[in-house]
DNA sequence: CGAGTTTGACCCGCGC
DNA sequence: GCGCGGGTCAAACTCG
C-alpha cells in the first residue's frame, strides 16, 4: 500500500554541477573559436578568472554533497541500527487485545483468539497551532473517542471507520511529543471496502498544509515485522537530513548561481524543440 | 432531525 | 488487592 523505498534507495547525489552541458569533442573547438573571437578585446584574462574560479567552486560543491553523501551514509546506518535493535513491541497493545502468543499474531478477546490485525503507522506534516487531530487518508471515520495518555502531552483521538458498517478498521491519531507539527497516525486492520470516491479527490491534498509522509519501513511494514522504529525518531532521522541537505545548498549563493548559471546555459544551448 | 463530536464513566489487564 | 493507564462506551451536545 505504502512505498517502502525511501530508505531503500540513496537518493542520487551524483548531481553534474559543471557550468554549462557537457563538453562533447565537437564542443571544444568552438570554445577555441569564443576564445579568439575574444581575443580582439581585453577579456580574456578576466573570463578565464571567471572559469578558474567557477572551477574551484564546482569543486568546493562536489567535495560538499560528496560529505553530506557521507553524512546520509552515517544516518541511514544508524537508522538501520535503531531498526535492527527494536524489535519487539514498544506501543502497548490494547489490554482486550493482548497477544497470546506473539509468533502466531493472534490476540485475544471476550469472544476468543482472532488474528493479530494489521498495523501501519503514516506520520502527517500538520501545522502545529490545528488541534483538529484530522489525517484525510481517502476514508470516512468517526471519532469514538479521545484520551490523554501518559507519555505524551498531546490527546489522542481513536477513530473508527465508518463508510462501511462491517468495517472493522480502526485509527489512532496523536501529535508527536518531541513535534507539534507532526501527527502519527495508527491503522488497525484492513479494509473491507474502496474509498470513498469523495475523498479519493480529496485525499491528502485538500489538508490545510498538511503532507503525508509515509514512514518508510514502518508504514510499508507492519509492526509485527522485525522494522518496529521508535515512531519519534525515524522522523527525525528523515526530516533532519532532508534539512541539513536544503540548507546547506539554499544557503550557499554560489551553489545556487552555479546552478542558474547550469539552467541557463543548457536552456540556451538546447532550445525547447 | 440525523449524523458526527465531545467527554466523563467504565472496563480490563498489568505491575507493585 | 489496588491503583494506573489505555481503550471503549454512551449520553449530551453541536452542526448542517
Amino acid at each position: 500500500m505504502m512505498d517502502s523505498s525511501w530508505t531503500n534507495q540513496s537518493p542520487s547525489l551524483s548531481l553534474n554541477l559543471s557550468v554549462g552541458p557537457p563538453r562533447s569533442p565537437d564542443q571544444v573547438p568552438r570554445i577555441a573559436l569564443l576564445k579568439r573571437s575574444l581575443a580582439c578585446g581585453t577579456q580574456v584574462g578576466a573570463i578565464e578568472a571567471k572559469l578558474n574560479q567557477i572551477s574551484e567552486e564546482n569543486k568546493r560543491l562536489a567535495e560538499m554533497v560528496s560529505d553530506m553523501h557521507m553524512n546520509y551514509s552515517v544516518l541511514r546506518g544508524r537508522l538501520f541500527d535503531l531498526a535492527s535493535i527494536a524489535p519487539q513491541e514498544k506501543g502497548s497493545v490494547s489490554p482486550k487485545r493482548k497477544r497470546v502468543d506473539g509468533a502466531s499474531c493472534k490476540y485475544q478477546t471476550k469472544h476468543g483468539e482472532v488474528p493479530m490485525p494489521k498495523t501501519s503507522k503514516m506520520y502527517v506534516r500538520i501545522d502545529p497551532t490545528d488541534s483538529s487531530l484530522v489525517v484525510k487518508d481517502g476514508y470516512q471515520w468517526r471519532k469514538y473517542g479521545q484520551k490523554v495518555t501518559r507519555d505524551n502531552p498531546f490527546p489522542r483521538a481513536y477513530f473508527r471507520c465508518s463508510f462501511a458498517p462491517s468495517c472493522p478498521v480502526k485509527k489512532k491519531v496523536q501529535k508527536s511529543a518531541e513535534d507539534g507539527s507532526l501527527l502519527l497516525a495508527t491503522y488497525e486492520g484492513e479494509h473491507n471496502h474502496e474509498r470513498s470516491s469523495r475523498d479519493k479527490v480529496h485525499s491528502v491534498s485538500d489538508h490545510s498544509a498538511a503532507a503525508v509522509l509515509p514512514c518508510p519501513s514502518i508504514d510499508a511494514e507492519h509492526t509485527s515485522q522485525p522494522y518496529d522504529l521508535d515512531e519519534a525518531e525515524l522522523p527525525k532521522l528523515q526530516r533532519l537530513l532532508v534539512e541539513q541537505m536544503a540548507t546547506a545548498l539554499t544557503n550557499d549563493r554560489s551553489f545556487t548561481a552555479a546552478i542558474a548559471t547550469a539552467i541557463y546555459e543548457r536552456m540556451l544551448r538546447s532550445p525547447p524543440a
